[in-house]
This record gives structure tokens, C-alpha cells and sequence, in this order.
DNA sequence: GCTTATTTCATACTAAAGTATGAGACATTA
DNA sequence: TAATGTCTCATACTTTAGTATGAAATAAGC
């Protein structure tokens, strides 16, 4: 212990000369940001600016985006005996937002067609075809042209 | 004619006069406004800046932020045939020399599994499913799964 | 044992289907 | 007139489907 405060005092100017050595180092580093700041100002509001209003961006276009509307269907089995005249269910239809064309073009793949001869078909090119078919796809929640004909199947969607 | 000549030599002066002055003026107002925008210099480039991070902001929150989804849900009543009328056709099964195999990857097929998910469910390989639908087809005639499953549930060979 | 039918798998290829994205034309509607 | 919905088409790319062919393993029946 004794031997500790011994070399405590013998070093006691040295570390004061460290701490403020250290200290004016510090107030250095400070001044020197300050100045950079200072010289920089224009950037860094102009930075504050940039990023406050990204931000108000896109808090805006969280607010103000509509939700998109997406309309799942839940079927409930009901058995019956007879088969009843099928009719297409137009309610169901419009509720899904299929319009005339996709409809056309699902009873076009019901029949077993490829996109190719329900083009030529309709007098349209095989990329529309395909933008119909992607479109009635997500309408009808399925993966695949044979999952669209079967769910449109068991919906009465066609007959 | 004359009387209209005579009276615009005697007015020229005057319209001369009127004319520059609209040009100083003009000029002046030219001076104020880059006069207004060197003043104004920094406000304008931060409002510059405000607009273009704005809309920096939004393209960003529409173009990362998932869509917003509303859901509503339809409850649908599906008809089921509930009696036993639909029996697979043994007799044109096997008149068509259908195996039991490929009978069981024509029912899969009717639920518009992709041939993938076929193989994973029968444990098999993707080449063995393929291998299996090209038979398939050709006995039931058809050029697609589609019409494959489409004849099949004609046939009632599947129901 | 040999033949035959069935099931399995592979490779290599072509054709078709599906995804993602952008955009023009046109009619309807607020 | 501006916004919206529908239909149209394109390009570029990835994934599945389908074709052709050959072949191994196994069980059933002659």
C-alpha cells in the first residue's frame, strides 16, 4: 500500500500532465467539429431537410395509399342429391371483379385449350391472353390454369 | 388614310417612348426576379430539395411497403353430389387399359397438382409422373392434362 | 426359365405456361 | 377534364409441361 502512494506521488505530475493533455486534445477534436459543422452547415441542413422530408414522404404514402381489396371465398359443402341446372352465379362473379373477357377466356380453358388457340380464338395475341390468365388467377386465388377451371367449376362461376 | 399616316408620324415619338418603357420595365422585373431568386437562393434549393425527397419518399414506401390488403370474405354454399350415382367406369378403365397407377395420377391431376407435387405425394420422380402422363394421354387421346382430366370426368373414370 | 406388363428412372430436348413490369388505346364517370 | 377500368400488347425471364427414347427392376403367368 505504501509502495502504491509512493508511486502515486512520484507520478502525480505525470498523469496530471495526461489528463490535460488528454483534455486539450478533446476541446481540439471539439473545435474541430465545430468547425466542420460550422463550414459544412448548408450540407447538413440540407441533409436534415433531405431526410425529414423522405420521411414525410413516405409516412404520406403510407396514409393516403388506398388498401387493395382482395376477396376470399369460403366455401361451405352443402350436399344435395339431384343435379340442379347449373347456373352461373353472376353475383359471385362481379363480387371477384371478373369481367366479361376473363370469363370468356375461363370457359375457354375449361374446354382444355392452350393459351395459343384461345388467342386465335379471340382474335388477340398470346401476351394478352397471359395477362388475362394472371389476372383471373389472382381473382381466383389458384396457381394454375386446371386449379382456375376447378375452382370455377365448384364456384358455378361456369357450367 | 393620309389622315391615319400623318397621325402616326406625329404619335411615333410618343409610342417609341412607350415601348422602351415596357421594355425597362420588363427588364426591371426581370432584375427583381433574380434579384428575389439569388436572395432567395438557399430557400428555393431546400424547397427543391423538400419536393424531390418527398416524392423520393413516397416511390419508396409504394415500391418497398408491402401492399396493403383488405380482406373480405365471402361465404359460398358449394353443391356436392352426395349420392353414388358417380362411380368410376371400371369397365371402360380397364377397356382403356388404364392401370392403377395412372389412375391414381389422373385423380391427382384432376385437383391440379403440377406434376412436382404429384411426385412428392406418390413417391416418385418427376421423370416417373412424366413417363406416366405420356401414357396417360395417349390412351385417353388428348394432347394436354386439361383435357385429360376434363375426358376423364366425362367418362366418369374419375368423378 | 422366359415372356410380358407394370412401374420406375434418366437424359436431352422443345413447347407451353406462368411471372413481372410497363405502357398505349378507349370508353366511362366523377 | 382528369381519373378509372378494361382490354390490349410487348419484352424478358423462369418454371412446368410434354416428347422421344432407352433401360433397369419386379412380379405374374405360360
Amino acid at each position: 500500500m505504501t509502495n502504491f502512494k509512493n508511486t502515486f506521488k512520484r507520478k502525480r505530475s505525470t498523469i496530471l500532465y495526461s489528463i490535460s493533455l488528454a483534455i486539450l486534445l478533446f476541446f481540439l477534436k471539439w473545435l474541430e467539429l465545430r468547425y466542420i459543422i460550422f463550414t459544412h452547415s448548408f450540407e447538413i441542413y440540407a441533409g436534415c431537410i433531405a431526410v425529414l422530408f423522405t420521411a414525410l414522404g413516405i409516412w404520406l404514402a403510407l396514409k393516403l395509399s388506398k388498401p387493395k381489396i382482395e376477396t376470399i371465398v369460403v366455401e361451405k359443402e352443402v350436399r344435395v342429391n339431384s343435379n340442379e341446372n347449373i347456373v352461373p352465379d353472376v353475383s359471385l362473379i362481379s363480387q371477384l371483379e371478373i369481367t366479361k373477357r376473363e370469363l370468356e377466356i375461363l370457359n375457354l380453358l375449361a374446354q382444355g385449350h392452350s393459351n395459343q388457340e384461345i388467342a386465335a380464338t379471340l382474335f388477340v395475341s398470346l401476351s394478352t391472353v397471359k395477362t388475362h390468365n394472371q389476372n383471373l388467377f389472382e381473382k381466383l386465388d389458384v396457381k394454375r390454369r386446371i386449379q382456375a377451371v376447378e375452382k370455377a367449376k365448384r364456384l358455378h362461376l361456369i357450367s
